[in-house]
DNA sequence: TTTAAAAGTAAGCGATCGCTCACTTATCTT
DNA sequence: AAGATAAGTGAGCGATCGCTTACTTTTAAA
């Protein structure tokens, strides 16, 4: 519903009324509306997360363990394209403030173990967090959403293959990798 | 009010309160509420996008031309940190379908002429114009969030600073230049 | 089988919603 | 100065909002 119609388009009632059941029952589960759509979002996220870092490791190579990433957020939107159309809005609500610390926890410790190792490893030049991040992630979901939107830049709506992801992950790499040093 | 507490915080009889005059004065300029909203985002989004080619030329080499417009972006959100914050929401609202189509209109000839200079210049490598777009600015408007949000991803919140922006741009650069043919 | 807790419900409260109508005031034309 | 048009208003309509209360049904322990 809060994807189809955003968020002042959805109402307990209405909630409710879809679901079958009394506005009542809802306030069992949930102290109010607002903790109804910050749980959900929690919990959505949460999956979001987890399944991010299916079969990643710190360990990894940087360029393997990224590309792992992008892979598995990428099957993730194919798979649940509402669950990310609905993290996506909730990032940019008034909202936000109030989930954006409950999520990243575990998260926030191994990326950071990643992004460390890579560096030691002069695999990845040194950054500050949010640099990394920008550009490690920002222009895969914005691949995402151009696929979602299927706004036409061009003559022809725009799909995200294995071959444009490929593509632009290869020239974020290209970014990231430190040049090797003049022999 | 949209910024503060989000589209479904936003009322009609609120915003009348909140500007003194009475309800009735607001459908003589809009038709109804998706209408104000609707014309307010076209009218920011249309202000933020003539700003960003303020002093841009599309003969201007690539990356003189794209550091312009990086510049002129984060000069407009330096200045009107509410529009910014403002057109990020709608951007991912229910109800941007029904102003995408209308603002990109003349942007997107000047932007179009511009990768395609820099195409045939060599400056820039081929690539779909997705694909350019996600590794040319979504890096900068993840900066952006960030030091919106002043999201702790490090002990530190993050600021958007001349330094870091010179140095994602220099990176996002480095990513889209073809690479100099082996002698 | 009794019983008490848990789960669910219909009905509807006060408040606010988007929006309109009958009317008044300001502005402009001639 | 008179008349016409535009601009603005206060009051309030019906609908829906978030949420609660008094009550019934289901579940499960004793």
């Amino acid at each position: 519903m809060i994807v189809k119609e955003g968020l002042d388009g959805f109402g307990v009632n209405k909630l409710a009324r879809a679901a079958g059941v009394s506005p009542a029952t809802i306030y069992i589960y949930y102290k109010d509306r607002e903790d109804l759509i910050i749980q959900t979002t929690i919990r959505v996220a949460d999956t979001m997360l987890r399944e991010s870092l299916h079969d990643f490791d710190p360990e990894m190579h940087f360029a393997e363990g990224l590309r792992k990433q992008w892979q598995n957020r990428a099957n993730h939107f194919l798979q649940h394209p509402l669950d990310v159309e609905f993290i996506e809005k909730m990032r940019y609500s008034h909202l936000y403030d109030k989930v954006s610390g409950q999520i990243y926890l575990t998260f926030k410790d191994v990326m950071g173990k990643f992004v460390h190792n890579a560096i030691e490893r002069k695999e990845l030049i040194a950054l500050p967090f949010e640099v990394y991040w920008s550009l490690a992630f920002a222009p895969l979901y914005q691949l995402i959403k151009f696929h979602t939107q299927k706004k036409t830049f061009g003559h022809l709506p725009f799909e995200l293959t294995e071959e444009s992801m490929e593509q632009t992950l290869q020239l974020v790499l290209k970014a990231l990798k430190p040049d090797p040093l003049p022999s």
